[in-house]
DNA sequence: ACTGTTGTTGGCAGGCTGCCAATAGTAGTC
DNA sequence: GACTACTATTGGCAGCCTGCCAACAACAGT
């Protein structure tokens, strides 16, 4: 069998940076940042060990560039308009936050710092900005002020408690979806209603 | 100066365990896992290399010991009786939850998986059992069911959201102790009210 | 067909980790 | 107070991993 694949598949640095970060997002998403190596990463990707410096510089920039990337998708999704009663506006605040999460990503990182990362200041700095717009659009959506520090930071807060019941039920399963929800929506009501008037 | 100390120190197993421990504890505070060095670790601690692994085997385990040992500090606290109110009790789960965790434990794991914590199936499954002592701790502390796995699950999400609110409060300063104070205090009062009686 | 560009490789040097035999404090005994 | 057995402690060795760099070879343009 003479062609079992070509030796040397030349590709354009788009397309082999794309193949080296599903690899390295696999990888990465299963092992914690230690105990995955750059052969292995390699490997997977089908490259030898010198081009992954090539692309990306270093170990850890590959890493944060994974984890830039997987940050950014939730900000991508479209935010529903805040329109209707604010048990309506809330409701739709919970689920989008619920929605955007889908078992993969959360498996990953979006859920939380507390996942696959390598912890490191940069990787916190980017998963805070991350959270901090998300903290942004639900402020928007149940109607309060985005450019108040103190009720932007009660909503990050809410992010949290939000990743942690996501968590409890992607992952424990100890919590049912209808029970996540609840939990949820009367948590943010409350916020809002009570915690945000009184500054 | 002839006797400038001892070149080598002979000391008893435990205080040796202890004071590589504190070193461990205070570079592993103030820099990821990854950048601390079993060189350093040895030299902060004014040992050789060698030793550290005849203590504790690997540096891994060395790590998850201090891990192990921050994670406990929470639960020695004593946890007030559940008296009084169901305004009252909650207070005071709130101000324990906010009491037991000083700055400088803050400031290192306490808080949550993401801070100084390389990131590990282990080190989670630690947080995660001292997190749910936690949440246990809080469940009887407001007169809830402790065996109930929902609405432990409940709490331990609860438990995130007072990270959270700490973090918030004790290192960016966005919100004041009291605002912080009260955010928890509404929260949870809404979560035992209306959360857990509908399961 | 041929050549220049550049994506890709393989091997080299430095650093870090874990291990083990050798070394030297220290307590206990006479 | 000397001596010895015990064991805390050290220093260096072997293996692995990472980042770097010069050589190599696909592909595009002529």
């Amino acid at each position: 069998m003479p062609g079992a694949v070509a030796r040397r598949q030349r590709l354009s640095p788009d397309q082999r940076r794309e193949l080296i970060l599903a690899a390295a997002e696999r990888l990465f998403a299963e092992r914690p940042y230690v105990e995955v190596s750059t052969t292995e990463l390699a490997a997977a990707a089908g490259v030898a060990r010198g081009l992954l410096n090539h692309y990306f510089g270093d170990k850890r920039a590959l890493y944060l560039e994974v984890v830039r990337r997987a940050a950014l998708l939730p900000t991508i999704e479209d935010v529903p308009l805040p329109v209707g009663s604010l048990e309506e506006r809330v409701d739709a605040a919970v689920h989008w936050f619920l929605g955007s999460i889908t078992p993969e990503r959360a498996s990953f990182l979006t859920i939380g710092a507390a996942e696959g990362v390598g912890d490191d200041a940069e990787v916190r700095s980017i998963l805070a900005r991350a959270h901090d717009l998300a903290a942004g659009r639900v402020l928007e959506l149940v109607g309060g002020d985005p450019e108040d520090p103190a009720a932007r930071a009660c909503v990050r807060a809410f992010g949290e408690l939000a990743r942690g019941v996501i968590r409890e039920w992607s992952r424990s399963g100890t919590l049912t979806r209808e029970q996540a929800h609840r939990l949820l929506r009367e948590s943010l009501l409350t916020i809002v209603q009570d915690v945000l008037p009184a500054l």
